[in-house]
DNA sequence: CTGAAAGCGCTTACAG
DNA sequence: CTGAAAGCGCTTACAG
């Protein structure tokens, strides 16, 4: 009497089970739990559901996606879930696709190749529907090298692509225009008088990075001012990085206008300035890119440009639901725009 | 000689084809190729080996998952993965449970119970190995009951449930006392001599809102301090909500100290007391809650209580992977500890 | 409208 | 050390 049946045994409630209370073959039962459009007499029906109901029958997506070859399921590569660069991105991605029945896989690379590169074999391992790069491309021959034959598989087995960064892998894509609106913002700069603008780099061996130090450098070219390295340095996307070269800049070249091509250097290099005595903006403007939330709420309010973070995410699901759908689609262009806020004036007389 | 394989043919290279070009079993194979204890012939590894890598072989690890009932995944709920707050939590798990070879489901259910208990019979059908609460609970009652029976199944099916907030969930828990750190920062603002505090509240209907209002109005009582409702009012937990409450607060209540329930708030606060002429903090303090990587970045540097919250993560993981290694584990208590910057002063005589 | 059976791609006793 | 076979929990022609 003891012992026949730990309470701990597992119990797993299969179509099998419910078949047997229904009374019914496990065909019909996956026929109305997976609304199969085969008909089923709608009193069968109703003796399924109830039977579903009351073992609290959950169908096994494992087994489906199985056989099916759908897994409902993207995998989605970004640098850092942490910054909100990111988190705004896959936010915008589910708000989209949940609906669709889609979930996410997501994973950050920290932009170590091995990582990522091991990351996109285990999301092919798990026969995700869509990969999604998120992430920029990050600058390595061998890297690139893998992506391309780990992508070219996860195609020829009806996976499909979607690229909303700056990455070379092949697929879909929504397309933000980085040399462009780096561009803009130093005619911005420009056209406010200022003639000494430092630059404050990410990290070089991302793609993003390059494209926004091209922009720089051919707006630059474009208005006839000289790209001096001294006004240059590498802040590595981050606050502290920002800091540190908002202060090496200043001190090696004395700008009038630093831009940071992103909202955290901004961030660190106004609370540098700030902390060594600088005035922001009155001895020196700076400009960010990005305009994360938080760009409003800097110490002193940030002018940056603003990439739309939400919207790439949000228009690469819908771009997602429609390749899914079987449409004929094309690539989607969103474009950046200058947010004025305090941090930027005309340079000092 | 045309079209005898259209070039979009879906090839899956299966344990099936390498064991052919290897002239072995597929019993064989998968012994190699998920590194099984059983004895497998030094040379015959090796063969199997170089016909996996000719021919590209992935493992698929939904069949892997259905037949060994583990599929190394975890599910994790957040309320918004935008929110740094849950960024910061999830980078925390990740880091740590990514070498064990788990991946990450992330979903966020935007405080919703409908949306949360979507995701968490998703996460079910696919067979997580874990289920995750990184957001606090919803105070609902159908919300609540629904949750109760789904991990309770959960759990009889072996799964594990961690919990990570405050959640009313059974399971595995990594603590943080909102009510003993709130109280806290209460008594720092009461020792620097603040008698009227303002207090901005988080949604009512999150438990760690009421948490927090819990331990603000406990230690009031305790330093022999009334509860003024005209220095209470609700935040939402934004930036936004945080601007109306702190007007609202100071134009009802004269209070000389706001202490916003999260940062988010706290920043909005201060940003709407500047532009409304205060001084912060000469004329009113403001301390927040969460100390998120830029909360030292805010308009005026924030004091607030530190929740360690990659740490929340990270011990998470430490414990999963305890768990799920047999081990017979404790919860894990971490506490708060206050973050002075220039938020707070002494009152104005 | 219903069901028996094959099969998705693996793992794992069991036998040799 | 190797392999044949059953089985994980589903779906889907096929037959009736």
């Amino acid at each position: 009497m003891s012992n026949r049946r730990t309470p701990s045994a597992r119990e797993r409630v299969s179509l099998r089970a419910v078949a047997e209370l229904a009374d019914v073959s496990v065909a019909t039962v996956s026929r109305v739990m997976s609304h199969s459009s085969h008909p089923v007499a709608e009193e069968t029906r109703k003796r399924v559901l109830e039977a579903a109901e009351r073992l609290g029958f959950q169908p096994n997506q494992l087994a489906r996606a199985l056989v099916t070859a759908r897994s409902q399921t993207v995998g989605v590569i970004v640098h850092d879930i942490s910054d909100p660069y990111f988190g705004e991105l896959v936010k915008g991605l589910e708000d989209e696709i949940r609906a669709d029945g889609y979930r996410l896989f997501v994973a950050s690379s920290d932009r170590n190749p091995e990582r990522e590169l091991e990351y996109l074999r285990a999301f092919d391992a798990y026969q995700v529907d869509a990969l999604v790069f998120a992430a920029s491309a990050l600058e390595d021959a061998d890297y690139r090298r893998e992506v391309e034959t780990l992508v070219g598989r996860f195609e020829s087995r009806g996976g499909i692509t979607l690229v909303l960064s700056d990455h070379f892998a092949a697929g879909h894509r929504v397309q933000f225009d980085n040399r462009a609106a780096t561009a803009a913002m130093v005619d911005y700069l420009v056209d406010r008088g200022h003639r000494r603008i430092g630059f404050i780099l990410g990290p070089p061996d991302l793609t993003v990075s390059n494209h926004r130090h091209e922009g720089f450098r051919r707006a630059l070219e474009r208005r006839k001012l000289s790209y001096d390295p001294a006004l240059v340095a590498e802040g590595s996307f981050s606050i502290e990085g920002g800091k540190r070269a908002a202060m090496q800049i200043v001190s090696a070249g004395e700008p009038t206008a630093i831009f940071a091509s992103n909202d955290l250097m901004a961030i660190g290099a106004i609370r540098a300035l700030l902390d060594n005595g600088y005035r922001v903006p009155e001895d020196v403007s700076v400009a960010g890119f990005d305009d994360m939330l938080l760009a409003e709420y800097a110490p002193v309010p940030l002018t940056t440009v603003r990439v739309p973070t939400y919207d790439i995410g949000r228009e690469g699901a819908i771009l997602l639901r429609r390749i899914l759908a079987g449409e004929d689609v094309e690539d989607v262009r969103l474009v950046g725009e200058i947010v004025e806020r305090r941090s930027v004036v005309a340079p000092p007389a």
